[in-house]
RNA sequence: GCGGAAGUAGCUCAAUUGGUAGAGCUCCAGCCUUCCAAGCUGGAGGUUGCGGGUUCGAGACCCGUCUUCCGCUCCA
């Protein structure tokens, strides 16, 4: 287990060290779940977006993309429930140190007088033989104040919600004497508000009607243009629209570096099919995106399906693609059916019709849809903790390598003259002119050839070329491979061909 | 947010009961010209996270604050 908090450890040290990911802020003390990309980063992240675009939308001839805009109409979320679903009023208890949700609280209580109401009908339905329950529901004295009781609680707390006026929250906590479950203690902190959305001010001229929030999902950016894409790219469902972007949560507490932070970057497709055969979609995406995922090579008993019990608001069905991470198994994607919900729910909020005419069948319907959504960062960090390995080498030393998939390597190819000089140099120049056309590359000159090979290890460089005098007497170079350390010696016409079949990312995606 | 631990050079870490902040690696400039991080010379780099306090004197003690890690909680 330590082993484990060692390895991840690792992970955060050798991503600032190499140029993976900054805290960001970092000269002001930083900023709290939110990292920057630094330059190997920046394209490691790049990579794994490309890969996933290509092979959603490029390999299929259905799936079309696009980039809707992070600021949305303020209504989108009221149609979407996010604006009453990440919404919680939130209470700690001091001596238990657990915390709970005010309202599940108070209704649990209701639940608990309403209990003793269904006890007292029991009851009295056995004493009598001609039992008239609404009769006895409006005159059993101690049953109507139990009534009174709940109403003035319920009316209490909708009020207080409703003002937003927490410590009327807490009092009513108070004046219930409601006690932690745990504790049995009354002594709770103050109520908060934790509102996971983020808002912002639309225009310059700070104005109520203006607050608009930073998108917490990129897919109502997909629903609410469905049928724009849908009729100027004479879409037929069954089809899917895919889009990649940032989005933003308030996470209560942030945690384990770049897994969940308050500004991350999602990869979703929603898949349109025509109700009734979502559930044939959604066990062909679980396995689509499963096979996606292994192709990466990292081991198949890393992954696994998590199959959602307890679904959300707008699901009928769901499940999670999980990652053995450093500090185990954790969601790395999800898929979910998503019904009707959220077409249906921006229907009867905009008043526009979001519908598909099949003219096969004449029917007219709003479609089910599919989604499939990954974490872009969580697949970085599955990536580079995966990758990341200390080695042993047979001469005894020790060796950092990054083993990536050699196609979503921030720098295919590292071009390295033996000696600067002798012409090596300008040689090595003109192979490099060759490639930076197709692939990131980089050429050093600096240090001895065995720091510059454990320097490209370290940032996961596949190919290392390396130009010696005899590249100036009979032009061939030699490739040494990432892995395996083995060198071949190569005629300089034939790097072009090698490099290609090597790094470039069609072979990985020929291989879905 | 609560509890625990931590924060000293780019990185890893020293600094006796409170007494002038150091080392290795890295980096930079040269020399050397070497196929797996280890040669030579020189150099740069610090308001000890930040702000207060105690003291003749604080990296160390006290208070506050920020950040990170671990646990709890939450996770559409």
């Amino acid at each position: 287990m330590s082993n484990a908090e060692d390895h991840f450890k690792n992970v955060i040290s050798h991503s600032k060290e190499y140029g993976f990911i900054f805290q960001s802020s970092e000269i002001y003390d930083g900023l709290s779940a939110v990292y920057d990309y630094g330059q190997n980063g920046a394209e490691l992240k790049k990579n794994l977006r490309d890969y996933w675009w290509k092979a959603m939308v490029q390999l299929h001839d259905n799936i079309v993309g696009i980039d809707a805009a992070i600021f949305m109409h303020p209504t989108t979320w009221k149609a979407s429930g996010h604006v009453d679903a990440f919404n919680d009023p939130l209470i700690d208890n001091k001596d238990s140190k657990k915390r709970y949700r005010a309202d599940v609280l108070i209704e649990e209580h209701v639940a608990k007088i309403e209990d003793k109401i269904r006890k007292e009908v029991e009851k009295a339905a056995k004493r009598f033989e001609n039992f008239d329950q609404k009769l006895f529901l409006q005159t059993n004295p101690r049953v109507v104040e139990y009534a009174e009781k709940i109403n003035s609680i319920n009316s209490r707390f909708k009020k207080a919600m409703e003002d937003g006026n927490l410590d009327e929250v807490k009092q009513i906590i108070l004046d219930l004497e409601i006690v932690c479950p745990i504790s049995g203690t009354r002594n709770w902190t103050d109520v908060r508000q934790f509102n996971l959305m983020f808002a912002t001010q639309l225009g310059s001229v700070s104005d109520e009607s203006s607050t608009i929030y930073l998108r917490p999902e990129t897919a109502q950016g997909i629903f609410v243009n469905f049928l724009n894409v849908q009729k100027t790219g004479r879409m037929k469902i069954p089809f899917g629209i895919a889009q990649t972007g940032k989005a933003f949560r308030n996470e209560i507490v942030a945690r384990q570096f770049i897994f969940r932070m308050r500004e991350f970057e999602q990869m979703e497709m929603q898949y349109f099919v025509k109700p009734g055969t979502e559930m044939e979609s959604y066990e062909y995406w679980k396995n689509a995106r499963m096979r996606w995922h292994q192709s990466l090579g990292f081991g198949e008993n890393r992954y696994r399906f998590h199959n959602h019990l307890k679904l959300a608001h707008y699901a009928n069905a769901a499940c999670d693609i999980e990652f053995e991470f450093p500090f185990g198994f954790k969601e790395l994607e999800g898929i979910h059916s998503r019904t009707d919900f959220d077409l249906k729910n921006h229907e009867e909020f905009s008043g526009k019709k979001l519908r598909f005419f099949d003219p096969e069948t004449k029917e007219s319907y709003i479609p089910y849809v599919v989604e499939t959504s990954v974490g872009l960062d969580r697949l970085f960090l599955a990536t580079l903790a995966t990758a990341l390995k200390t080695e042993k080498i047979e001469d005894g030393s020790e060796r950092t390598v990054l083993n990536l998939p050699h196609a979503l390597a921030p720098v295919k190819v590292a071009v390295l003259p033996l000696v600067n000089k002798d012409g090596l140099p300008e040689l090595a120049q003109k192979i490099v002119d060759e490639l930076k056309f197709d692939y990131q590359v980089q050429c050093e000159e600096k240090d001895t050839i065995g720091k510059r090979y454990r320097r490209q290890d370290a940032i996961g460089t596949p190919l290392c070329i390396t130009i010696d005098h005899q590249a100036i007497e009979d032009g061939t170079v030699t490739i040494r491979e990432r892995d395996s350390m083995t060198q071949e010696r190569v005629p300089l016409n034939a790097i072009k061909k090698i490099v290609d079949e090597r790094v470039s990312l069609s072979s990985l995606l020929k291989k879905l």
